[in-house]
DNA sequence: GTTCGCTCACTTTTT
DNA sequence: GTGAGCGAAC
């Protein structure tokens, strides 16, 4: 990895000494590590940090709160372990969740230590490592070499394949339902024989489990794993092969876990084996910041700590680097409402700076609006998009800013959308690399059969399958058999033995010309590209771009065997940095980021906390959603805006919203609440943001504003009249329509009657112009006014 | 085998 | 309001 060269040359200003203590040996990481005299490290740690850092024996929970310097503690951890000499780098089992963490401790430590990080092999995500051991390990499982990792379409064409089998009723039983119950079983540590019978009845009147053991053997007859037992099967490696055991917590010397709170069952067992051995296990996390309950993270792992692992030191970082004192204040306000919590206290030395803004907006489009002109406000003071964030509660919400941003020229980027490799198009491209390599991964085969469309449905597939069960071969070998024969339709043995060809060819390049080529041809030969060519929906083109970027990517990896090992584990691809952009995303996406100005748009009940989360988890639930909450409130550095709308469409029709419940728990003296109207927006942002507030008024509740909009939603709710006339509906507020951000084009190269394409909206017409800003008929989503830059001629 | 149209649901999402 | 997924019609 570049990157970590390249920081490694700063680090080199930490002064090596040319001999070790331990000469002689050979120069591994932690050796070179050993060179580090005084652990310059350490500076500048305070002393919770410093104890966090230098508690070595025995197991230790860092409860470290939001901005308290989590990963800077976890990597000089890692630095003093390494160059106290208590252990080396191939001896440190370091976890996290997601490969961008994983990566970014990477490249930290590498700063620390100041050379590479390539002498972790055992740093990475639980996911990761768990392939690791498995691949290590795979005959003590009941695998073969070379097994797959199954993603998640596959599972379901798996799962489905299974119902059919069981004539169940695909609507009445989904596969989708399925496969989470099944994750969910996974999560909890549970095999087949060891679900509650009680919850196997759930799925189809007691088909569940058998359905699950179903799937566990399919699995290994196709040599391929989920994701959950990458968890699972190294469990059974580590309780049935107790030597095996033994031997990692030979090697593990200290173990390290980040984001602790985010643990499920599975992950814990897994994490508690290991640490028998040495049992200098070092957890990390915040219990405040537990918000993946609903997908089997168990906040009782980190509550549980001291009593899971007897002895354990507790270390609590309290000191927060990040946001100034009124945010802060308003978020401790927020989660001290949880009664099931370790507790902790965030502290800043920083300035109160500003309170945090409540508004509240008429509809979700004017709250757009508004946040829209603030951004722009922003942007006129000098400010950096790239330094501010929208977070939203769930991604339907994205779509009013999304709609505001493209009209206004705002430039804006969604994260957390749909990854690279979860792409279609990406998925298809990769299922024919994947067989070109791998001719016996059969849920590949079935993937690529008709795509690009070949004639080949389900009948053929039928067939296929038919005749690959009853000679237990794979999929493509039956189809080479079926093809010499009379059974089929001249017409698709003709397909088929095409398609086969097609396939032998390419393998047979495969040592011979350089994978990016071969890939490319691929592609086209297949007739993959040209069917997106030929495809005339508005993402098409985005599509082939996103496959040109596959092949370039490609070109980052020796062979493409090594690409397809990545792929499957790591559905990431680093976002190129493509200029000021404000980033929209939701809460969830957001937890581990930062940024200067941070909107939190949509706090109404039943969206935030959202109803079903409490209709489903109930007091867990809304203790999940005001973590959620915190969350949100603590990515702000300086400035937070808190907003809700009255009125919300929900599904179809709109529908009156109550404050979220949140609001009230905000602590006053942290909060200044702007009047409702957005004609004061101009107005409050100056106010609000530099200003004492409301002046005359004790605090901000008695503002005319939230006393107006208090009567107003009393009186809806009272009344409890549905469909009670709107306030006479102004007008929005005189709203600058602004090129104050897309100003650099100022000359239009459009004229009317133009065709042109836009990313979302798809083909259209220019129907009027006007500066930089088009009119235009979309052929599917009608007319819309867009800023110009945001088309390309069609 | 493909396409059209109906029905249904609709929070959050990593690996 | 919208998109996915499925069954019925071409």
């Amino acid at each position: 990895m570049n990157t970590i060269r390249k920081h490694s040359e700063n680090a080199l200003a930490v002064p090596m000494q040319a001999e070790t203590p331990e000469g002689g040996l050979a120069q591994t990481i932690s050796q070179r590590a050993l060179g580090l005299a005084a652990p310059q490290y350490l500076d500048g740690l305070n002393p919770g940090q410093r104890a966090a850092v230098e508690a070595l024996d025995g197991p230790v929970l860092v409860l470290a709160g939001a901005g308290t310097g989590k990963t800077r503690v976890l990597t000089t951890r890692i630095a003093h372990i390494l160059s106290t000499g208590r252990a080396r780098g191939q001896e440190i089992l370091s976890v996290t969740f997601t490969n961008k963490a994983a990566r970014e401790m990477k490249e930290r430590i590498g700063k620390l230590i100041g050379f590479a990080v390539e002498g972790m092999p055992w740093l990475g995500t639980f996911h990761s490592i768990g392939v690791r051991l498995l691949r290590r390990n795979y005959e003590l499982v009941g695998l073969k070499s070379g097994f797959t990792i199954l993603d998640t379409d596959d599972q379901l064409r798996l799962l489905k394949q299974l119902l059919e089998a069981e004539k169940l009723d695909a609507k009445r039983w989904p596969a989708r339902q399925l496969a989470n119950l099944i994750d969910g079983w996974k999560n909890r540590g549970l095999i087949p024989a060891k679900v509650p019978e009680a919850e196997g009845f759930v799925f189809a009147n007691g088909k569940g489990v058998a359905l699950y053991a179903a799937y566990q053997a399919r699995m290994k007859e196709l040599n391929c794993v989920d994701f959950g037992d990458l968890l699972l099967e190294c469990l059974r490696l580590f309780q049935e092969h107790p030597d095996v055991l033994a031997s990692y917590h030979q090697r593990f010397k200290y173990i390290l876990v980040d984001e602790y709170q985010d643990t499920n069952v599975a992950q814990y067992m897994w994490l508690r084996l290991l640490a028998q051995g040495s049992k200098n296990i070092c957890c990390v996390g915040d219990d405040d910041q537990s918000i993946y309950g609903w997908r089997g993270a168990e906040v009782d792992n980190i509550l549980r700590f001291e009593k899971d692992f007897p002895g354990a030191k507790v270390i609590r970082l309290e000191q927060n680097y990040r946001s100034t004192g009124h945010i802060l204040g308003a978020a401790s306000g927020i989660i001290a409402h949880n009664k099931g919590r370790l507790g902790k206290t965030l502290r800043t030395d920083d300035e109160m700076g500003n309170k945090v803004l409540v508004q509240g907006f008429w509809d979700d489009s004017e709250e757009a609006r508004m946040i829209g002109q603030r951004l722009e406000e922003l942007k006129k003071q000098g400010g950096d998009l790239n330094n501010a964030a929208i977070l939203v509660r769930a991604s339907f919400q994205m779509r009013a800013f999304e709609d505001r941003f493209v009209t206004m020229g705002l430039p804006y980027r969604v994260i957390g959308g749909p990854r690279f490799y979860e792409r279609q198009e990406i998925k298809d491209a990769v299922a024919y690399l994947e067989l070109t390599v791998n001719p016996t991964n059969d849920l590949k085969f079935e993937r690529i059969l008709n795509v690009p469309k070949r004639g080949l449905g389900d009948a053929t597939l039928a067939l296929l399958h038919g005749h690959a069960r009853a000679r237990s071969i794979y999929l493509m070998q039956a189809t080479r058999e079926l093809a010499e024969t009379e059974e089929l339709k001249p017409k698709v043995r003709r397909t088929l033995q095409d398609l086969l060809a097609q396939f032998d060819r390419w393998r047979a390049q495969l040592t011979a010309m350089p994978h990016t080529d071969l890939a490319s041809m691929i592609l086209d030969e297949s007739g993959y590209t040209t069917m997106w060519q030929q495809d005339t929906s508005p993402q098409a083109q985005t599509r082939l771009e996103n496959l040109k970027e596959l092949i370039r990517f490609l070109g980052e990896f020796e062979t493409l065997q090594g690409f397809l090992e990545h792929v499957s584990l790591v559905m990431d691809v680093e976002a190129g940095d493509d200029g000021e952009r404000v980033s929209l995303m939701t809460l969830h996406g957001a937890k581990g980021l930062e940024f200067d100005t941070v909107f939190l748009p949509g706090w109404e009940e039943g969206l935030f906390p959202h109803q079903r989360a409490l209709d489903e988890s109930g007091l867990a639930g809304l203790e999940e959603e005001r973590r959620l909450g915190h969350v949100g409130i603590t990515r702000a550095r300086k400035f937070a805006a808190i907003s809700f709308t009255q009125n919300r469409r929900v599904h179809a029709l709109f529908q009156s919203q109550m404050p979220s419940r949140f609001i009230d728990e905000l602590p006053e003296k942290h909060v200044e609440v702007a009047a409702p109207r957005a004609g004061n927006l101009s107005n409050g942002y100056g106010q609000s943001r530099f200003s004492e507030p409301a002046a005359g008024f004790k605090h901000q509740y008695e503002t005319p504003g939230w006393q107006r909009a208090q009567q107003h939603w009393e009186k809806q709710v009272h009344a409890n009249v549905k469909g009670a006339a709107p306030p006479p509906r102004r007008k929005g507020p005189p709203t600058i329509e602004g090129d104050l951000v897309a100003s650099s084009a100022t000359r239009t190269s459009y004229k009317v009657g133009d065709a042109v394409r836009h990313e979302k909206f798809g083909p259209g017409t220019v129907a009027e112009i006007d500066g930089n800003k088009l009119t235009v008929d979309f052929v599917d989503a009608g007319r819309k006014r867009v800023v110009e830059s945001f088309v390309n001629p069609g």
